[in-house]
RNA sequence: GCCCCCGUAGCUCAGCGGAUAGAGCACCGGCCUCCGGAGCCGGGAGCGCAGGUUCGAGUCCUGCCGGGGGCGCCA
């Protein structure tokens, strides 16, 4: 099934074409109307013609007869189009039937690598890396919804010389004492332990140095420790990841150390390429369009003059890799705003190498920073970065807080009040990640974010329990609306009678979801299906308020508005699932 | 110095070249024997500045101002 505006612009379409083959109907939602269409003014001004006069041909040459009850030509040339109440209930019964809701999947598939989450071992998961992670799983799971085969990467930090130090300092202390501190979460200290010695004692200086030399030999034994680095670090990922409900897990890591033995060869085939240029001892390339404080071309350096690979070189074979090994079709590097330059360089040494052929699209997902109240970047008190787990253990205690305030727990027992308790928390958090533009930055707020009210995670997932909890009241009522359970209710779609405003407004607000996530998915930008939600709530408690469901005035009513408010949930809950926000029955 | 991002209501944010720039919070005023008031309805208040492109600019271009970030061997 088309969404509704694809429909109606598929049918403009046809009309345009006879005026100008091609041409774009623009059409947007409208406040006069529920939608408008803007391509008249623009086609009048190639036409040669007035805009009044090339909206009256649309709307003359257009068949809409049997999905608008209202199509007029308006102010300079706007084409204003009002869908007919038939065409809404028609529309709602059909996605009220689907179980995809009428989110088709996408009619070309692709293979979509999504790096994200990239945290170091060793080292702690801290604010920075929620936006990638929250962003990434919330891509993921609405490139999958399309239908997309989507490769999930967690280029985790494992490589590089702080290894030397990290191994010594494992070495110092003993294994056991080593995996006893990294398993309980202490990366902080354990890092900061092996820096302050490396800081403070030359010769433990040198032995990382050696010790750096060794691991990239591939020395057995230092091998061995730097595994257990390794897997003790994902482990405590793991469980930052659970406590946060995203979707990775141990085969998504794919870490830096993977591409070491692909680095020689992105070098030598830049060098047979003729890209490579020494300079200052480092071979580089100078990918066009980037200059330095100086004015002078900027180089990606891929090998450092003492030899070792940068990690441009790294960089460039994770894009060989998802090109050639991978196979993928689209690659969405959802990495900090700062590192645009950088990825960018990438992107055009790619191109240059010729590694990044036709059809291969790459695209930096960029988000900007977490702000404290300060506006300045979020920190402790002590001036730290504030450790991911300590923030999310803190919203679920403050969600805990909120609902005991509310006097709202009080029905459920300890596990649910817990479980909801997290929902509420993490589903804050994520939510107010996830709704701002992503490129810009924004600020942390727990009062707003754990609000009940406006555009925030527990309003849209107290609306969603407000609909569970009719149907629980239904089926008290009723039992036979409790056998037929909530999901089957959406058999009962041929029951949708849309006969009020309000449900009228609730209906087109329910037919505007498939186009929600495409628009999402296209823009990588979650944050559009968030105000998609957000306005979706916000109809559904104006319905609520001036349409009882149980209390309507006749039984065909009662199951109509039932079926729709129904709709309604599946959507909320779907569409929060979407963006890696759980919705609990109640709360 | 060069490059990138951002600048919309008191605050936090939407606005895909189109009509009178929208929400939420806060504030003010209404509503309600309310299926979960964690509500509903209404009100005031805004595009950093200056040019330009366009029939039409918050949106595109240029310059300036303000904020943030980046700028060769860290990742």
């Amino acid at each position: 099934m088309p969404g509704v505006a694809a429909l109606l612009s598929e049918r403009l379409q046809s009309a345009f074409d006879t005026l100008m083959p091609g041409s774009d109907p623009v059409l947007r939602p409208s406040d006069r109307a529920d939608f408008q269409a803007n391509g008249a003014l623009a086609l009048a001004k190639r036409l040669g013609r007035r805009p009044v006069e090339v909206a009256q041909a649309v709307v003359a040459a257009a068949r809409l007869d049997d999905l608008c009850e209202r199509v007029e030509v308006s102010g300079p040339g706007f084409v204003n189009l009002v869908v007919s109440t038939a065409f809404v209930q028609r529309s709602v019964r059909t996605m009220a039937e689907d179980h995809r809701l009428g989110v088709e999947p996408a009619a070309s598939p692709e293979r979509v690598v999504v790096t994200y989450s990239h945290p170091n071992v060793a080292k702690e998961m801290h604010v920075g890396h929620l936006r990638s992670t929250v962003i990434g799983d919330a891509l993921c799971r609405m490139l999958g919804h399309l239908g997309h085969d989507v490769v999930r990467e967690n280029h985790v930090g494992d490589w590089g010389t702080p290894f030397g130090m990290l191994i010594e300092h494992l070495a110092d202390i003993g294994e056991e004492a080593a995996v006893a501190e990294l398993s309980v979460g202490d990366l902080t200290g354990f890092y900061q332990a092996a820096r302050s010695s490396f800081d403070a004692d030359d010769a433990f200086k040198e032995r990382s140095r050696r010790r750096v030399v060794l691991l990239q030999s591939g020395d057995p034994d230092t091998l061995r420790m730097w595994r257990v680095l390794v897997e003790h670090s994902i482990t405590y990922f793991d469980e930052v990841y659970a406590k946060l409900g995203v979707l990775l897990t141990d085969d998504d890591v794919k870490g830096e150390s993977f591409y070491n033995s692909m680095l020689p060869g992105v070098v030598a085939d830049l060098d047979a390429a003729g890209l490579l240029v020494k300079d200052e001892g480092a071979l580089c390339v100078f990918p066009r369009g980037f200059t330095n404080r100086e004015g002078d071309p900027l180089p990606l350096i891929v090998q450092k003059s003492d030899g070792g690979f940068g990690y441009a070189a790294t960089d460039l074979a994770c894009i060989r890799d998802r090109v050639d090994s991978v196979r993928a079709t689209r690659l969405l590097y959802v990495v900090g705003a700062p590192q645009s330059q950088h990825l960018q360089m990438c992107f055009e040494v790619a191109r240059m190498a010729g590694w990044l052929p036709d059809g291969v699209t790459v695209e930096h997902v960029a988000f900007g920073s977490v702000l404290g109240a300060d506006h300045r970047m979020l920190r402790t008190r002590a001036g730290t970065s504030v450790k991911l787990v300590d923030l999310l253990d803190e919203a679920v205690s403050r969600a805990a807080d909120a609902m005991a305030e509310r006097g709202r727990d009080a029905d459920l027992d300890a596990e649910e009040r817990h479980a909801v308790a997290h929902a509420l928390g993490i589903g804050a958090v994520k939510y107010a990640d996830l709704s701002t533009d992503r490129v810009r930055d924004y600020v942390f707020d727990w009062d707003r974010m754990l609000s009940f009210e406006g555009d925030t995670g527990p309003y849209l997932q107290y609306a969603h329990a407000r609909i569970k909890s009719i149907f629980r009241r239904a089926a008290s009522d009723a039992p036979t609306v409790a056998e037929a359970g909530t999901h089957e209710v959406a058999e009962q779609a041929s029951a949708i009678v849309i006969a009020t405003p309000e449900e009228r407004a609730l209906g087109l607000g329910l037919l505007g979801y498939a186009s929600a996530i495409q628009d999402a998915v296209e823009a990588s930008s979650p944050s559009k299906l968030c105000a998609y939600l957000y306005g979706l709530a916000t109809t559904f408690t104006t319905f609520y308020e001036r349409c009882p469901v149980l209390r309507a005035p006749d039984e065909a009513t009662r199951r109509s508005r039932l079926a729709l408010v129904e709709t309604t949930a599946r959507v909320l809950a779907e569409g929060l699932g979407l963006l890696g926000i759980e919705a609990p029955e109640r709360m």
